[in-house]
DNA sequence: CGGGCTCTTGATACGCCTCAATGCCCGTGG
DNA sequence: CCACGGGCATTGAGGCGTATCAAGAGCCCG
């Protein structure tokens, strides 16, 4: 089991990388709802940042202030039981927003688990902008959406899969991660720790390792090194992942 | 492992329930959103009907053509595994809004587990009523990060918790989701079965049985027929759920 | 070259699943 | 009114998959 490592906030301003125009999240976030032309206000509003590893930025339960967008680097968001057993919702990437709550505090915790760069905006000045660009606020239904499909598809992965089956689904899902408009990638980076895998698949550290040497021994996956994989069956993994392999 | 029966789905039309004034879930509803003034719009897209007990009338894949809001009774929705494996994500009730894919095609599939009544609204139809009301998209948004927070509850509970922590968490929302405004009921009904039950916790239902006799026998709730469970201990129960006790 | 970390691998334990039998409820028909 | 049957729930015995506990290996960095 792990313990999330709690440690004091220190958020570095960043105000050389203030303008969106230049920001690598431009397409593909949620700010793409807004024309070039009107891209101004909403850099007026967004507040830089760079975090180091290991930051908690948003603590579950405490009032929910901002909302963030990330563009560089990646960040678990999670949810803690009073004896320290832990479940990661979800891994956050370039483009990904949250904070998507409607309620006054967070549902979760976010944590960066490498350096990251993220853009902050306070709620009512979102809120705001939300009632002069009707687009965003579609936008943001949009991603909603999306966010709830992926939730299901993980509530079937914890409930019902074999621990094989998830690791397999989580291995695809970062292969599609990578490049989201791509064709599916064969090698992939692996930015978290065997624990933080175990935290969002609901196993342990051990079974994540036991899993990825069987994969590595039956030739279905190549380690390049602990956090590098090449996935060289992946026909294979698809059709595990997707529970046809009972028995294999 | 229980395998989902899937019947034809005849819908009855039911014009006699066609009135939103005197919808049931009106005020809870996303329906909300709409002015008293403005209702004769949103009833005029609203088709109401009447579904019996074991209906599927959503399948996950298809193409999404409709949204649904319950007015009465229960629908479970899942997502299944190719070999029968069921995992159901969600009960919904009336006032629930249903069918907010973004994407082309349902996440998940739908089915009633009790008579239920619904009024269906064509997508691009309510897409049209969004342009006009602003105020139903915001009160959308507002659902769908609802349905986000109760995913990552669940995620957590799946992920992380014990079989009896599960059914001791279940207990407790089904009581609350009876009486959703009102003071927290001791007294609840379960309309679903006990496989139901063991599809929607990630367990068997031979374990849900179990849990349930050991609470019984162990005085934290009284048993008035098997759908029907009083909360003797309601405090142990909340405390169990959210993980304070390891070791009871 | 040592310290601390994560990852891997092995031996064992345990919680939940599987398989199987029995009981309960209720509708149906003699 | 009671016998019968089918579905669902309960209960028991045993097995399996994953967790737990423990040791060692690889790696980074000082």
């Amino acid at each position: 089991m792990n313990f999330a490592q709690v440690r004091p906030v220190v958020l570095t301003e960043d105000h050389t990388h203030s303008a969106c125009d230049d920001c690598g999240a431009r397409t593909i976030s949620v700010c793409s709802a807004i024309e070039d032309r009107d891209l101004a206000q909403l850099s007026a509003i967004a507040v830089h940042r760079t975090l180091e590893k290991s930051r908690v930025f948003i603590e579950e339960g405490e009032a929910a202030s901002d909302f963030f967008n990330i563009t560089a680097g990646t960040v678990k968001l999670f949810k803690l039981l009073p004896d320290g057993r832990q479940q990661i919702t979800g891994f956050a990437g370039p483009g990904h927003f949250l904070g998507l709550a409607v309620a006054d505090t967070y549902a979760f915790s976010a944590e960066t688990i490498e350096p990251v760069r993220l853009c902050r905006f306070s709620r009512p000045r979102l809120r705001a902008l939300m009632h002069d660009f009707p687009a965003l606020e579609t936008r943001l239904l949009q991603t909603a959406c999306n966010e709830l499909a992926t939730a299901q598809e993980q509530m079937l992965l914890l409930g019902r899969k074999t621990a094989r089956e998830r690791v397999a689904s989580f291995l695809l899902s970062r292969a599609d991660a990578a490049h989201p408009c791509g064709h599916p990638q064969t090698e992939l980076r692996l930015p978290m720790t065997r624990g933080e895998i175990a935290d969002y698949l609901g196993l342990t550290i051990e079974t994540v390792s036991r899993v990825l040497s069987r994969f590595h021994a039956d030739g279905q996956i190549t380690r390049i090194a602990t956090d590098r994989i090449r996935l060289t069956n992946r026909a294979w993994l698809e059709n595990l992942a997707a529970g046809n392999l009972t028995g294999a």
